[in-house]
DNA sequence: AGTTGAAACTTTATACTTGAAGTAAATAGC
DNA sequence: GCTATTTACTTCAAGTATAAAGTTTCAACT
């Protein structure tokens, strides 16, 4: 047996470590530059197209509770935001007969349109930021990704 | 030349955006747990534990406008935060004598202790987060995340 | 029917975040 | 030396986010 030179070894817990700050580096940068490009070139913000995309999937409204499931965002959260939505004429609330608590908010024709074309850029500067990427890359990441969601989601 | 079956094939920039979709939802996943662990075991908050370990790097003090460069966000921003750790007792801001426009931030010896205690906990509820990964899995997801950096930096 | 409990939503208090405006001090140019 | 610009930081307004408290309504049970 022949000795091993000693390879100081990381443990694998900072190895995690330098994984998430990556991680939220990526996001957060990627995340900034929607935000200011979001800002600049539609004067909105990431949430409200957040919102938007989730009435947009669904036309016939969508009660607010279960805009805040779908998007994991507080009630009174969801509340601002579509107030202000709905200042600006891109969305309103609409009453539900079957329950006199209960609201959906829906996009006006406005703001359906406006989502369209919110939607477009969002994709293309998506593509541009991932560009670097090829199918493969962007496919193993998601996998690898998809790997966490296990120990995630649990508690 | 033998024809070849029509597979439909959805275009990239589709594929970039579901892995976007991906990596947000699986960081802001993450730092969700995290804001509610520092929240619920340690009455604290991410942002604080941010400027405590940028801190916790320069012993003799940061000056704000380094601090909010570190951690990119807006100077604004940096004051209200070292503002709550200085009333919280966990930072100090110290005069700088060859520029009176300028403050170092410190930690306290308390500060320094608490932080301590934080990135401990930090580490290892990260390494709790993560253990789905291996070291290849890891050193895979890191490089194929450092692959969109060139783009993102770019302006 | 009356009460009790849960659900839907809003409101409030606090914190975080930005961009922009404001103040004070340093630096550069003349 | 004086003015102009830049730099460092704080303050402010608006939006975003949460948790907690409050209101109204619904549902279930006696």
């Amino acid at each position: 047996m022949i000795p091993q030179p000693v390879i100081p070894k990381e443990p694998m817990s900072k190895t995690r470590l330098r994984l998430w700050l990556k991680l939220l580096k990526t996001s957060s940068r990627i995340e900034a530059k929607l935000r200011r490009r979001f800002r600049d070139e539609y004067s909105t913000t990431l949430p409200r197209f957040d919102v938007m995309a989730a009435l947009s999937r669904f036309p016939d409204g969508l009660k607010m509770s279960d805009l805040s499931d779908l998007l994991r965002v507080s009630n009174g959260n969801v509340t601002g935001i579509v107030d202000r939505l709905t200042n600006d004429g891109h969305a309103l609330r609409v009453a539900v007969p079957s329950d006199r608590r209960a609201q959906l908010a829906r996009l006006t024709p406005t703001g359906q349109t406006a989502f369209t074309k919110l939607a477009q850029a969002h994709e293309a500067w998506l593509d541009e930021f991932f560009k670097g990427l090829d199918v493969d890359d962007a496919t193993t990441l998601h996998v690898l990704l998809g790997k966490t969601e296990g120990e995630i989601d649990a508690h």
